[in-house]
DNA sequence: TTAAATAGGACTAAAATGGTCGTATATTAA
DNA sequence: TTAATATACGACCATTTTAGTCCTATTTAA
């Protein structure tokens, strides 16, 4: 419970990894799923949601490869996430995920207050802290 | 992703709602499930699991049911979440949560490091409140 | 033209979660 | 002592989510 996904641990490491390279360099999936272990498959379509936000960019063809979209200092750890996740598949509690009435105890539920409080901080930490920061 | 289990939602919501009783009033498991609309079964197997680790005492029997096991500002969000879970599956990486030889690229793995340090002010937030605070 | 690379949809397998069922036990009150 | 009401608890099943695979198309450098 409270997990981050397989997906955005692959991410993550990923987009870091890339970020620890001179900018000139390339790295293709390839050497990104063979270092760490990774899927091929699974990190390869990660990658791709990355590309499409404009974290990073994708080079096609031989010699291809990705590379930081821009500085590492600017992207955040909550970027990364939402690429991937989509934004409302990040909660603490079902109701906030969807539409209301997806929960049918919305309106007698007593601890959907106090627990956005902890989630809007959790939320904070992941819009503060930049793939800079873990390099 | 992140989410609680609907099982510590149905925990927090009954034991936030016996808080909010008279410290006399025993309440039943019949009397949670009807008002949340949270299914018997599971709840009844959820309560038993607060009142294992004393968070709640239970009477059987004919005009049986619930009261608090201590004071509710002496019980922490993260005691109930711990009785419902199992303190081990509450983790942001799953290499956190069993043995790291579970993960195939713990060694190599580049972002365990700063993602425990969201982990423990997570953790922290949930020691921080307590029942007392939701009520 | 070939090889190496990304793009992306469809599908399957496995795990986690949510929920149900059946039975046992305890307790109170008629 | 019996009936009714309550918790205790293991076993099971269904659904959803997550993880992973497969296949084909496209791009591009050499």
């Amino acid at each position: 419970m409270l997990h981050l996904s397989k997906k955005v641990e692959y991410g993550l490491i990923a987009i870091r990894h890339i970020a620890s390279q001179p900018v000139s360099e390339v790295i293709t999936a390839k050497e990104l799923s063979d270092k760490y272990q990774i899927p091929f498959d699974m990190l390869a379509k990660i990658l791709q949601k990355l590309s499409k936000k404009g974290l990073i960019v994708s080079y096609q063809g031989v010699r291809g490869g990705y590379v930081l979209g821009r500085r590492s200092d600017q992207i955040k750890l909550s970027d990364v996430i939402y690429a991937i996740e989509g934004k409302q598949n990040v909660s603490l509690i079902n109701c906030e995920k969807e539409n209301p009435d997806s929960c049918n105890i919305y309106q007698t539920c007593t601890i959907k207050n106090p627990l956005s409080k902890i989630q809007n901080i959790i939320n904070g930490m992941f819009d503060e802290m930049t793939i800079s920061e873990i390099v």
